[in-house]
DNA sequence: AATACACACAACCGCGACGGC
DNA sequence: TGCCGTCGCGGTTGTGTGTAT
């Protein structure tokens, strides 16, 4: 496992990216590729490492890179695949199209980050600073729907990835049949046996409907009908809802760990689809949320 | 108008993973 | 099997710009 020695190299360019090197670099990667990043700056005529060359590309130059402030509905989803993703800033910008994982990071450093600091919430483990509460290990199951989840996510971002090679960005359509046939093979069945009763992560559920789709696409997708019969309950009211449940449940036999496993994960991705992000300036609210993340949350029902 | 400070974002650095030889 | 080259990721730093004093 070499380590590279491009940067150290003298008499390289370092620093802003002139609009000549720009052009340089976008006309080259147009006409032959970039298929060694290391070779490509020498080749192309540029005094830069290709490490830089690299970044540059991906971060700025690429042609499917959306430009402009994210969205309420982006930082939402920031949000939501940082309490799954935790700091894998390549995995959670991969749901979101056109978005880098230097545009996420910065986002998350500058604004996120801050905002829950702001509101009481410690952003990395999306719980109250207090520290109300409760240590409590995660129940296994809830470990497994995260890895899977984790897992599901970061295929996702790979397949995209690929295909994005072959296809222009607007065609290409995220395909999640690679964590669904992981889903239904062996080692699925393994997982799902091991965690005792049948299982299944809602979202894989609705991914297995649909049969394609991003995170990005079912946190749309699902919402609806997570709330059918709650799509004018305020979004307090479902937290209500959820935590009558999980206090409900908490006499109840182990079954209904799944249940409530389901329900947390139901609600994690079951955030307002409006614009509307309200909820994260009301800290009883969002409170509430990292609950739904927290350990306490999933092992309510014991 | 000048300076200091804060913020946002681009770019760099170090490390680990992976594949080829 | 181990070494080497390459790539990608995440953390950190640097720089430009806006705002306050």
């Amino acid at each position: 496992m070499g380590k590279t020695p491009c940067c150290d190299q003298s008499g390289l360019k370092r620093g802003p990216w002139s609009t000549e090197e720009d052009q340089i670099l976008i006309s080259y990667i147009n006409d032959h590729g970039h298929g060694k990043w290391r070779s490509l700056p020498k080749q192309a005529g540029l005094l830069r490492c290709g490490k830089s060359c690299r970044l540059r590309w991906t971060n700025y130059l690429r042609p499917d890179i959306k430009r402009g402030p994210f969205t309420p509905e982006e930082e939402k989803l920031v949000i939501q695949l940082h309490g799954i993703l935790g700091n894998r800033w390549a995995a959670i910008s991969a749901q979101l199209p056109g978005r880098t994982d230097n545009e996420v990071k910065n986002l998350w450093n500058t604004h996120l980050k801050k905002r829950l600091i702001r509101m009481g919430i410690d952003p990395q483990t999306h719980e109250p600073f207090s520290g109300q509460a409760t240590k409590a290990p995660a129940s296994p199951s809830t470990r497994h729907m995260a890895q899977w989840e984790s897992a599901r996510l970061e295929a996702e971002a790979r397949l995209s990835k690929e295909s994005s090679l072959f296809h222009p960005p607007s065609l290409s359509k995220p395909d999640s049949d690679h964590f669904i046939r992981l889903w239904n093979s062996e080692v699925g069945e393994s997982f799902r046996r091991g965690n005792k009763t049948a299982c299944k992560s809602p979202i894989s559920q609705a991914t297995s409907l649909t049969n394609h789709g991003s995170v990005s696409d079912l946190t749309t997708e699902m919402a609806p009908v997570i709330t059918t019969s709650s799509s004018a309950t305020p979004f307090n009211e479902q937290i209500e809802d959820m935590e009558w449940k999980c206090s409900k449940s908490d006499s109840s036999s182990s079954s209904d760990l799944e249940d409530s496993s389901n329900t947390a994960l139901q609600l994690l991705f079951d955030f307002p689809v409006n614009n509307d992000m309200s909820f994260l300036e009301h800290i009883d609210h969002y409170t509430a949320f990292p609950a739904i993340m927290s350990e306490k949350s999933f092992n309510c029902p014991l």
